[in-house]
DNA sequence: CGAGTATCAGAGAGCGCTCTCACAGAGAGC
DNA sequence: GCTCTCTGTGAGAGCGCTCTCTGATACTCG
């Protein structure tokens, strides 16, 4: 009743340990005859390599680590944009025939086990998602001399290797588009300062804003619904006379629709509103939402690639974005 | 350079290895001095037990695979519904001191793939989401002994054990609430006939509308917002005259409301809208959206439960749903 | 025809841990 | 003072696998 062991499918091909292992592991220096004999033993005993003893040699597991790593507080995670992207690092994982592990460390606590299990030795590498300025998960685990790739830029001081879409840019194409479309009180919905994707998207609209010798005027929001409207609603009470907002993500895009449709303005009529991160539900709001699209599988299967070559190349990746326009501008 | 060993840390306290081994495993038999000093060792040292040597003998490694059966067409993934299960397990099983496994097996190799991995004992226990009527995968899974449990009503011959919440009492709700607010022609979109939230919900629609000699409308989505507003199209095609719909996912509803919308009728007062889950986008429809609220976190947690307990009662936890009246109705 | 050279299978030493079992020493009971 | 528990520690045997190294066989070539 137990399960079979190299041992037992060596004994029935009637050959050695060594060999049932070769064969196994795809050895192309043995014998077709025996190959096929082993292979049938294989077959008909129902072996399956025991992975705790085999990791117990090769010193590698077959996993990756998949951190998510966000305030108990914060209901980001039900951001599509991150089931999109766990969906995409998980599928390209099972390609390269590997698993992911999924951790959410919500407390220093459930960092520190998080930290326990990477040093030991559990994972052969580990991304890390959703990255806050003050975390300081990521240097402890570069201290363990396992690979290391951030989702995004990292903005805290030890620096993972990291692939992310090009923030800076998209965010100075929406803006610009706001100018074309002739708008003149341009309003921001700008993510958490920690992170790079909120700092990086602020920066982009208040370049394009100073250019044009404008006042900037943001509010700031976490990435969540709640927060985009709470923060639309902070923007209508500092400047009624605003047209148009650019919110830093899809989802605080649609909290300002909701806030806006609140107050009584119309959009576009009264005000534009472009997202960011093009998720589906971008399509469906009322009106459907202008929104800068990032290549979220392409940086995924990027980021999956980076690990899984030991993460030693340090420079970043920057996919280009591309503005979508819908009907709210 | 190399990672401490047990043995390591036994020199170094001047005990033996398997002394260590009682401490590191919390075992009280240990004298207290000896203990401290052995604690001490393994801080001065950094020693993290190896995991793939642990699980070799204790034949268990911590793990929970977490398997998302989901064919690779539908993006049903990106349900907020599923990031909130995810997230709440993966919570739940960290309480635990256990990892979640994350697979998502898109086709029949996927399968395979899982089926060997969980036969070959890399997981403890399987947690098995949105399963569909024809997998394989809950039978395969079953046979390799290791506990399963679905989060669901299974549809297939096998029948792991289960919690699922009250969807034939939900959809029950949700339409005799439609009734009492006048509703004439209320019309349903459905979830997949290869899953029991869509049955289910189906059959509980069907049950208030029989019981009032009412005729039932349905069509048949994927629970995708874009199949809900394909079937919202659909069935305003089938019956101009409907005055209400109650669609089976949140996700279904936020579509049937994009579809009423082009159609140009107004919701409430020309359709009435009822969706199910209560995900957090339904408090931000425009408007608001009535729907039936299911404990996503509890039966999360239930889950995890049955499946660290081994699966082995195999009685069925349904959980009440509450329904949630917003503007739509 | 014998020495040299590939080619491929087997033997065996661990990998780092747990756990059973034996055993030493302390205390209890007569 | 002696045996009899009882408590707590150490010794050592594996868990199932990989991988190096040895050795046997077949082949090439001078």
């Amino acid at each position: 009743m137990k399960r079979p062991t190299l041992e037992a499918v060596a004994a029935r091909a009637g050959v050695s340990r060594a060999t049932v292992s070769r064969v196994v592991n795809g050895s192309d220096t043995v014998n077709p005859d025996i190959r096929t004999a082993v292979l049938r033993a294989v077959k008909e005993l129902g072996y399956v390599p025991n992975p705790a003893a085999r990791s117990l040699v090769t010193q590698r597991t077959g996993s990756i680590g998949l951190v998510v790593s966000e305030p108990p507080a914060r209901v980001f995670s039900d951001d599509p944009f991150f089931s999109q992207v766990i969906r995409t690092v998980c599928l390209e994982l099972e390609t390269a025939d590997r698993q992911a592990v999924l951790m959410m460390p919500s407390s220093p606590d459930g960092q520190a086990r998080v930290e326990r299990y990477v040093a030991g030795g559990h994972v052969d590498g580990v991304i890390l998602l959703s990255l806050h300025g003050a975390d300081p998960l990521p240097a402890a685990l570069l201290r363990t001399g396992v690979p290391v790739v951030s989702h995004g830029r990292p903005v805290s001081t030890a620096r993972p290797p990291y692939c992310d879409a090009d923030n800076v840019g998209g965010a100075r194409a929406a803006v610009q588009h706001l100018l074309d479309r002739g708008r003149r009180r341009i309003a921001t919905i700008s993510g958490p300062p920690d992170m790079s994707a909120g700092l990086d998207r602020l920066a982009g609209y208040r370049e394009i804003l100073s250019g044009t010798g404008r006042r900037s005027l943001a509010a700031i929001g976490d990435f969540t619904r709640e927060s985009g409207a709470a923060a639309m609603a902070q923007l209508l009470e500092d400047d009624p006379g605003l047209d148009a907002v650019f919110a830093a993500s899809d989802l605080m895009a649609t909290g300002a629709l909701y806030a806006l449709r609140r107050a009584g303005r119309r959009v576009p009529d009264d005000v534009a509103v472009v997202g960011f991160d093009d998720i589906d539900a971008a399509r469906f709001t009322d009106p459907p939402l202008t929104t800068v699209r990032q290549p979220i599988a392409e940086v995924a299967r990027t980021i999956v690639r980076m690990v899984l070559d030991g993460a030693d190349d340090t420079t970043p990746v920057i996919f280009p974005v591309e503005l979508i326009v819908r009907d709210s501008t």
